[in-house]
DNA sequence: CACTACTTTTTAAATTATTTTTTAAGTATA
DNA sequence: TATACTTAAAAAATAATTTAAAAAGTAGTG
């Protein structure tokens, strides 16, 4: 009895996450989607009517016969998914419902996770304080997720790099109880590589690379219609393979690693020292604020057309490129997309990197893969965590 | 009722394809592995068992508990395969049984893939006077796989490379007309990549690559299980991405390929430029005898221990490691496995590949790759054009 | 060495899911 | 407006899976 009950329980579900991605879905859409018959989906999702889950919403445009029925998540009936973003230095947090819509506006805190002591605590106190204030109730909570960066074990909640618990402790299993919530964690550029495989650029791709261009150079992959992790986790650390002819030592212990060139930190930096040497830019300004970061500074004015942000992004834009070449020469993917944090600076990138994919691919292979920008590049890591959420929850 | 039997002949089928590659089976492995009821499989394998493909082959060795019985495939209804890879230069076929045995000693053709118009009918007629000489009754002949180069799509049967067929011409439909048995097409290092998978060094993984060192350079790779092939059919180009410092032009436009200075045949130039200028070596024997080509000539001498041979083939080795390098970072597989022709040089490449691997990975990640030599490399296109048959072929 | 407790396989019965068939609803065309 | 052609939904028939029970071994114990 509880077996058949799980395996309904499991279709009904799934039906709730189609629907969570396709917004409106006929019958036949869903016993396609789900690879059931008909009879069994039209019964889960008359149950699911029954229940206030789902409701109808009028018939589906023609396609030659009898028109279907379609069906859409009830507004009424909501339910709430926490997504957070950690990077090295910004926690952020968003309360979103099932139609994507945001809930309660996002929360921004400035936490360095390099001190890994008082981050932990302040992160917890932080995610708490944020759920009580939205006034939102326990029930209609499904669950917080949350992505980080490092070597994570999304499955068994373990992230190798940062946040670490003692004695190979389970982070996952930690925050579950500390917030008192199921908690999901999974690696910050897989998780916008979801969010654009879900609902950004790369819908019904099967073959798709996300970098995510943040303090660090990261890349999300999907391969086959599902993110890839490799062997032991360890997939998509493109910002180590050699390319530059740079001198510079990276953190990894070698030389050449396209991080050393093109993180938002390093890029920063760079500015800096050309702005000590006299080159003159709006930068110098925007660096005494405060209330930002220098990163943030520094791609806002990359994007109001600053020339000296704009050339700095260039250089590093081009030796991404090279990267990506390799990439595409390896696993010839349908699409590229260049997201994360750096991604709003847009259209700066396409040209410097289309220059060095044109260099250093073979034109064949550079004729099939598509290259674009992220158009919620500060969005998708928040989406992905809460997707992240939606496919590992337990709808009741 | 012509649906139910598909879907009958379809499992049944798989449990063929499971005896293949396992050999000898229980009830309870074989609806593991189909993911099929065990009521189901039982029946299926009593129809099996009474059409005389499977027999009864005694008890498993206990597990605790009562003793399974065990099945085969039988012996004395044997269907046979045709196995034929090309390359550049040499044509080889052999008929294999189900259980991997050779039926057929090999034969072997000297056939110039570059020579379009003579090569197309030498193969056809090769292959032809091959099975006629066999003995071989038609109907237990289950198709013919082949293995050549180029970029292939294995399911619709096109090689947009080499053996091109008027008008967008489907070379499976082609070849199957003209051979009359159903024929299936594959790139060569995608079944040498599936060989591995299946029955060598990587049984059980899910993440393999399989480097082809041949005439040129080659990668086959496994993902998650399956034979990957990109968005458009073009992934594992590998033997293009810039990485020596070289100055040659590479056939695909560009330098620092690692084709240029990898390949076989580059590498037999090579030896013969250095005995030209006077270094002494056996090979200047070697390579006047014509009865093989001077690549076989080179294997051979570097297996023996030939200085120069070994000295070339080192340098070559180094330079792959690098391009493995890569691919440990991008893909962080569980095993990279050194196939094709020029691995039965074996160990010679191992040091100088794992000397570029400590020297460009970062140790965590090369501490989670495996790489070997492949233990059949000569076979093992054969036996992969043989499992192609297997997988896609129907037995009634 | 027989007896008991525990495993695992095999068979049989009951439940569940899928196909097939039928009926209904809508569209396009003469 | 009538007829042929689609597609969708519901009902009946067929097939597959789960669950339960029986059979066949294994291993430990007094």
């Amino acid at each position: 009895m509880t077996a058949t009950l799980t395996k309904y329980h499991r279709l009904r579900n799934d039906v709730i996450r189609h629907l969570y991605y396709n917004k409106m879905l006929t019958l036949t859409d869903l016993s396609k989607l789900t690879h059931k018959s008909l009879p069994l989906v039209t019964g889960i999702v008359n149950d699911l009517v029954q229940d206030g889950y789902v409701v109808e919403h009028g018939l589906a445009p023609s396609t030659g016969g009898r028109r279907a029925l379609t069906f859409l998540l009830n507004k009424e009936k909501q339910k709430f998914i926490v997504a957070v973003s950690v990077d090295q230095l910004i926690t952020t947090v968003v309360i979103y419902d099932m139609l994507n819509n945001i809930q309660v506006e996002p929360a921004k805190i400035y936490l360095n996770l390099a001190d890994e002591q008082t981050s932990m605590a302040l992160f917890i106190s932080f995610i708490t304080g944020y759920i009580a204030k939205s006034g939102i109730s326990e029930e209609q909570i499904l669950g917080i997720g949350i992505g980080m960066p490092g070597v994570i074990n999304a499955k068994l909640g373990v992230n190798h790099t940062f946040f670490k618990i003692k004695n190979e402790g389970n982070l996952k299993n930690y925050l579950s109880d500390a917030l008192k919530f199921p908690v999901y964690i999974d690696n910050d550029s897989s998780l916008i590589a979801l969010a654009e495989l879900k609902f950004g650029e790369g819908r019904n791709m099967k073959d798709v690379m996300v970098v995510n261009i943040g303090w660090g150079i990261g890349l999300g992959m999907i391969i086959n219609g599902d993110i890839f992790r490799g062997h032991s986790g360890y997939a998509g650390e493109f910002s180590h393979i050699p390319l530059s002819q740079s001198n510079k030592l990276c953190s990894c212990g070698k030389r050449g690693c396209l991080e050393v060139d093109t993180s938002l930190l390093v890029l920063v930096e760079r500015a800096k020292a050309e702005i000590a040497a006299g080159i003159s830019s709006r930068l110098e300004q925007l660096f005494l604020d405060d209330s930002k970061l220098p990163g943030e500074h520094f791609l806002i004015a990359a994007r109001d057309g600053d020339p000296l942000a704009v050339s700095i992004l260039s250089d590093a834009a081009f030796l991404i490129g090279k990267g990506l070449s390799t990439l595409i020469h390896i696993l010839n993917p349908e699409l590229i997309v260049l997201g994360g944090r750096g991604a709003t600076a847009g259209k700066i990138f396409m040209a410097p990197i289309q220059h060095a994919i044109n260099e250093f691919c073979i034109p064949r292979l550079a004729d099939h893969t598509k290259i674009s920008v992220s158009a919620s590049a500060e969005r998708s890591e928040l989406l992905g965590a809460a997707i992240l959420v939606v496919e590992n929850c337990q709808f009741n």
